[in-house]
DNA sequence: GGTTAGGCTTAG
C-alpha cells in the first residue's frame, strides 16, 4: 500500500550479487517527487515527515527475483514507480547523506514499474556557431539527403546537408548499424533535430558526425502541417519548445529558396529522359536477377506516353498487378538496380513508396515482353533506378498517414475495385488441407437428423426461378433464383472454411493452427530482452510449470505510461516472454493482451502470422502486407474504448476480418453448378465467423446446418430442396475470363422436430 | 571503442 515515484540516479550495484542464497541489488533514487505512505504503522509516520525536499534522495534495495531481473530493466535516469515496499533504516545514511530510511522490495507484494522516459534539458547551437571537436545538439532544415546506404564498414550511412536561420550550410554524416535509427527524411525541406552530434573540420568546413548516444527526430517541413515527430526511438523527449522551434524553422525556410524546383512528379507529367521523384503504391514485385528487381507501381495518374510492360514469370511475381491497370496505362514498371535491390526486397505489395531520382527511359526493355514481341514497345516509357546514391538516388516506404500519401490514397480510391479479389479466393482453394486447423468439432448426426431445414431467399428481387442449365447458358453479370439440392461441399472439415480477410488488399488467408502459433511464440521468446521505450515494465516472476522449462526467462508485463497516467493501464497490456498457453490464461483475466517481443531492444508485436491481440477467448490477426507496425509512446490518443479496432489502430495493424468460405456443388436435374458461399455466409448460417473461430456453439450451428442440407450417408433424393439467390459474375485469371457464382441473400431456417 | 563517407547521375 505504499507507492514511490522517482528518478534513478545511480545503480550502485549494477550487477546483482548473490548474497546469502538470495539476489540483492541496490539503487539510489533522486528527485523523489512523490512518496506516499498510504497505510504505515504510526511509529513510522515520522519517516513520512522526513521525506521532504532536503531528503529527496533515497536508497532502494531489491531482493530476490526483482534484484536478479532489475539490472536488465533499469538504468540511470529511468523513472520508477515502486509499490509494496517496506521501510527500513538505511545503514549508509551517515556515509551517503541520503535519507535515513531505505525502501526494501522483497516478496510477492513488491512491484517495480520502470519508465525509460529521461528528463534531460537540451540546448541547441546555431549552425554558424559550431566550433570543431565538440558534441552538440542542432535543429535545422534538410536541403539535401541520401537514404541510408551500406558502407564498407559495419554501418549504414546517411549523408545530409542542413541549414538554419544562420544561413550556414553544414554537411552531416550519420553512421548507424540499424536502419530504423536513421533519420526518416522524406523530402528536402523536412526539419531535423539531431542530438549528440560531433563537430569536425573537413576540407576547411565544419561537418557533423554521429557521436555516442546520438539520436534524431524529423518533422514535415510544410508551414501549418501538424508537428508530428518521426522517430523509431520511443525514449525521445518532445515538448512545446520543440514545436516552436520547428514552426520557426518552417516559416523561415518558406521564405528562402532552399529547395530546388519540386522533384516530385506524377506519372501524368513525366518527361522522357528526365530524372524525377515518384510517390506511388507498390502493386507487385519480382526479382529479375541478383542485381535487378522489378517493381510494378502506380500513382493513379495516367501517363501521356505509353508505358513499357515488363513480363516476368507469374510464379516469381509477389502481389497482384491487374491487367485492367496495365490496359489503362496506369502501371509503371520500375527496374531497381544494385544497391537498391536489398532495400526493395523488404517492400510488401500494397505499401506506399517514394522513389528518388528515378530515370524515365524511352525504349524497349531488355527483358522478354508480355506479348512475344508481337507489338512494338519502342518508345514506351520504362523507369530505371540506377545503382549508386548520386543525387540522393534511392527509395523508401512512406508511412500511410503522411500528407502526401493521404492525397495519393484519395486518388487511388477512385479506382476502387470489386468487393473482393476473386483470384485470391481461388488460390485459397488450392491450399493443401493439412495447413488448416482451428478445431471445429462436429455435432453428432443423431442429434440433428430429425430436424427439417428450410433454405429461403431474403432478397427482394422479383426474378423468376430458373434451372441450373439456364443459369449456365446466360452470361454474367446477372442474378438468378434457383431451386436446388446440395450434391457436395468443400471443405468437408468445416474448420477449414474459416478464413481471414483483408479489406485493404482483398486477400484471404487461413487461420493458423495452434501448433503453428505455438511455434511463433517460442520463436519470439528467443528475442526477448530488455526493451527501451516509453513503457512501464512490470517484471512478473510467474511460476512456470515445470519450473525448469525456461528458467532464464521471466514473463514481462508492459503497460503504456500514457495509459497509466489516465488510470487505464490495465485495459491494454503487452506481454513479453509468454508461451501461447500462458498468453491464453492471462487473456482470460484482462481485456486486451498483446503478445510482444523485443528484437534489438524495441518492443514490437510478434510476426503477424500469429494473433496480435487476445481478447478473452477471441484472437485477432493483422494483415502482413498492409500493416505498418508502430508501438509509439503516444499510444491511442483519444481512445475511449479499447477493442480490437482501436488496439489495431494504435499498433498500426491492418485488422483482418474473420469470414467463412465454402464451395457448394448444386444440382437440380438439369445440371450441376459450383457456387461459393462467402459474402453472405454469416447470414446463411446465422453465425458470425468471429464467433465460429472461438465459440463451440457457433461451430456446432455451422456443422448442424451442413448436416441437414447434406445428411451423412444420405442419397441425393433424401436431401432438402433449397431456394437460393445466385449472383453470377466474371473473374479474370491469367487473361482468361470465366463465370463464377456466389450464394447471396439466403438464410437457413431450422424447423420443428419430426420423424425422418 | 573504432570504422564507414565526406552529395553532384547509369550506361542495365
Amino acid at each position: 500500500t505504499s507507492i514511490s515515484i522517482g528518478t534513478v540516479h545511480d545503480t550502485n550495484c549494477s550487477h546483482p550479487s548473490c548474497w546469502w542464497r538470495e539476489y540483492v541489488a541496490g539503487l539510489k533514487l533522486i528527485s523523489c517527487n512523490s512518496i506516499h505512505f498510504l497505510s504505515l504503522p504510526p511509529s513510522e509516520v515520522d519517516s513520512q515527515q522526513n521525506m521532504s525536499l532536503e531528503h529527496s534522495s533515497i536508497n532502494i534495495i531489491l531482493f530476490g527475483v526483482l534484484a536478479k531481473d532489475y539490472s536488465e530493466s533499469v538504468s540511470q535516469g529511468d523513472m520508477l514507480l515502486v509499490t509494496g515496499f517496506s521501510v527500513g533504516n538505511s545503514p549508509t545514511a551517515q556515509k551517503d547523506k541520503l535519507h535515513a530510511c531505505n525502501l526494501q522490495l522483497a516478496g510477492d507484494d513488491a512491484w517495480m514499474y520502470v519508465s525509460t522516459l529521461k528528463v534531460v534539458k537540451y540546448t541547441y547551437v546555431p549552425l554558424s556557431d559550431l566550433k570543431p571537436g565538440v558534441v552538440v545538439n542542432v535543429y535545422a532544415v534538410v536541403t539535401f539527403f541520401k537514404q541510408p546506404f551500406r558502407t564498407k564498414g559495419t554501418d549504414y550511412c546517411s549523408t545530409l546537408k542542413i541549414t538554419d536561420q544562420s544561413n550556414q550550410k553544414v554537411g552531416c554524416t550519420i553512421f548507424c548499424d540499424k536502419l530504423e535509427e536513421h533519420p526518416k527524411i522524406f523530402k528536402m525541406g523536412d526539419i531535423i533535430r539531431l542530438h549528440r552530434v560531433k563537430t569536425q573540420l573537413f576540407n576547411g568546413a565544419i561537418s557533423l558526425l554521429t557521436s555516442h548516444g546520438f539520436s534524431v527526430v524529423t518533422f514535415d517541413g510544410m508551414v501549418g502541417s501538424p508537428v508530428v515527430p518521426r522517430t523509431s526511438s520511443e525514449s525521445f523527449k518532445f515538448g512545446e519548445e520543440d514545436c516552436q522551434v520547428v514552426e520557426a524553422l518552417r516559416t523561415w525556410a518558406a521564405n528562402q529558396s532552399l529547395v530546388p524546383a519540386q522533384p516530385c512528379v506524377p506519372l501524368s507529367a513525366v518527361q522522357p529522359k528526365t530524372y524525377f521523384d515518384l510517390t506511388c503504391q507498390l502493386l507487385a514485385k519480382a526479382p529479375v536477377d541478383s542485381s535487378c528487381t522489378l517493381l510494378k507501381v502506380w500513382d493513379g495518374s495516367k501517363c501521356p506516353h505509353p508505358l513499357l510492360d515488363v513480363f516476368v514469370e507469374p510464379n516469381t511475381l509477389e502481389g497482384c498487378p491487374t491487367l485492367s491497370k496495365d490496359m489503362a496505362n496506369l502501371t509503371a514498371n520500375v527496374l531497381v538496380y544494385d544497391n537498391h535491390v536489398e532495400v526493395a526486397r523488404q517492400f510488401k505489395p500494397g505499401s506506399y513508396l517514394r522513389i528518388y531520382n528515378l530515370h524515365a527511359v524511352p525504349g524497349a526493355s531488355r527483358l522478354p515482353s508480355n506479348d512475344s514481341g508481337q507489338s512494338d514497345q519502342t518508345g514506351h516509357l520504362g523507369f530505371h533506378l540506377h545503382g549508386g546514391t548520386s543525387y540522393g538516388r534511392g527509395l523508401r516506404v512512406l508511412p500511410e498517414d503522411s500528407p502526401d500519401i493521404l492525397d495519393l490514397k484519395k486518388i487511388l480510391e477512385t479506382f476502387s475495385e470489386s468487393d473482393i479479389n476473386d483470384s485470391s479466393m481461388f488460390e485459397v482453394w488450392s491450399t493443401p488441407p493439412e495447413s488448416f486447423g482451428v478445431p471445429l468439432q462436429s455435432a453428432s448426426y443423431s442429434d440433428t437428423c430429425c430436424m427439417c431445414i428450410g433454405v429461403e431467399r431474403t432478397c427482394d428481387h422479383t426474378v423468376e426461378q430458373v434451372s441450373l442449365a439456364e443459369v449456365k447458358s446466360r452470361s454474367p453479370p446477372q442474378v438468378f433464383h434457383v431451386q436446388v439440392q446440395l450434391k457436395s461441399y468443400q471443405p468437408q472439415r468445416l474448420y477449414q472454411s474459416l478464413k481471414l480477410f483483408c479489406h485493404k488488399c482483398k486477400t484471404i488467408r487461413d487461420v493458423p493452427d495452434d501448433v503453428t502459433v505455438e511455434g511463433l511464440f517460442s520463436e519470439a521468446q528467443k528475442d526477448v530482452g530488455p526493451c527501451n521505450n516509453g513503457y512501464w515494465t512490470l517484471v512478473l516472476p510467474l511460476p512456470r510449470e515445470p519450473p525448469s522449462e525456461s528458467p532464464s526467462q521471466t514473463l514481462t508485463l508492459l503497460m503504456s505510461s500514457q495509459l497509466m497516467g489516465n488510470g487505464k493501464a490495465q485495459e491494454l497490456i503487452f506481454l513479453m516472454g509468454a508461451t501461447l498457453e500462458e498468453t491464453c490464461r492471462i487473456a482470460s483475466a484482462y481485456s486486451n493482451i498483446v503478445p510482444v517481443t523485443s528484437p534489438q531492444g524495441t518492443m514490437t508485436p510478434l510476426d503477424l502470422s500469429a494473433p496480435f491481440l487476445f481478447r478473452g477467448t477471441k484472437r485477432y490477426y493483422g494483415c502482413k502486407q498492409c500493416s505498418q507496425l508502430k508501438v509509439g509512446e503516444s499510444l491511442g490518443e483519444g481512445v475511449e474504448v479499447w477493442d480490437e479496432k482501436s488496439v489495431a489502430d494504435a499498433l498500426g495493424v491492418q485488422l483482418l476480418q474473420y469470414g467463412l468460405l465454402m464451395k457448394l456443388e448444386l444440382q437440380d436435374g438439369t445440371g450441376f453448378l459450383e457456387a461459393l458461399l462467402w459474402r453472405d455466409a454469416e447470414s446463411f448460417f446465422h453465425v458470425s465467423a468471429e464467433d465460429a473461430a472461438a465459440d463451440q456453439e457457433a461451430q456446432d450451428r455451422v456443422q448442424e446446418t451442413m448436416d441437414r442440407l447434406c445428411p451423412p450417408g444420405s442419397s441425393t433424393a433424401e436431401r432438402p430442396w433449397m431456394d437460393l439467390c445466385l449472383s453470377a459474375y466474371t473473374v479474370e485469371e491469367n487473361g482468361q475470363r470465366r463465370a463464377c457464382y456466389q450464394i447471396c441473400h439466403t438464410g437457413t431456417r431450422v424447423g420443428s422436430l419430426h420423424t425422418p
